[in-house]
DNA sequence: GCAATAGTGAAGCACATACTTCACCAATGG
DNA sequence: CCATTGGTGAAGTATGTGCTTCACTATTGC
């Protein structure tokens, strides 16, 4: 049931994974939770830049943060990556990305119509 | 020694597949094999354009193509897949990527404890 | 040979977007 | 209270780049 959801902003994870600023904010993030200031210090860019990548990593559910007090604390979430390695194997393994269509038509329960690109930034 | 080297291409795969259209083109060759003519009219693209595209997929492993008579045949490399997904897991668990020197002495299994969070790694 | 097809190279355009500055608000702490 | 720190919003700039057109070469087929 997810994996159409992850396969489906498995485009936006890769589009916002394209900048290098933000492969690098994932990269550490990976390593510890951080606040908006200590990224920005971090790369060397302003705290409006970092505010305005982080905006684009939590839309594609590549982060999640949340703000106490004044600070905003942000760590890496899991399912922007899940879905990243979902889009993998179905490229990797296109015969899967064939039986799937074919789960997708057996599978009607889940309310799944629209094969078009939705885009549904779940948040 | 391979998975460092995938790594350091793994930024330039996902910078590659940051663009909509190589995502589409590598959706296409996930498929099967094609010239370049038929991804530009696949696309509603010129063919220049596939062309520089194909060069960008070649020059980070997504793609490999060969020139027979004056038809040029890509199709899907696994390599450039394979650096993406040891990037992910690298990302995924920190914890790997900081033990990653020890791992060579020690060859640990599992049980490892993460600093932050204890989120079960259920791999 | 001639025409059509497949692809490549150079050059330019137009749009996207990453980053900045400025201004402002909210929380912390002396 | 005042100063500092952390973060956000708006707006502008500028660099990058995706795609095109034009020109050209090299195969294929009649």
């Amino acid at each position: 049931m997810t994996e159409v959801a992850a396969r489906l902003d498995a485009n936006q994870v890769l589009a916002a994974l394209g900048d290098a600023t933000r492969r690098a904010l994932i990269d550490l993030l990976a390593q510890s939770p951080s606040s908006i200031s200590d990224l920005a210090s971090a790369l060397n860019v302003t705290k409006t830049a970092i505010g305005q990548h982080v905006a684009i990593l939590e839309a594609c559910h590549l982060v999640v943060s949340q703000k106490t007090g004044r600070v905003r604390i942000c760590r890496l979430d899991h399912r922007g990556l899940d879905a990243l390695q979902v889009w993998i194997e179905a490229r990797r393994h296109p015969w899967v990305e064939k039986l799937d269509r074919l789960d997708d038509l057996l599978e009607e329960e889940d309310g799944v119509s629209s094969p078009n690109d939705g885009t549904t930034a779940g948040v």
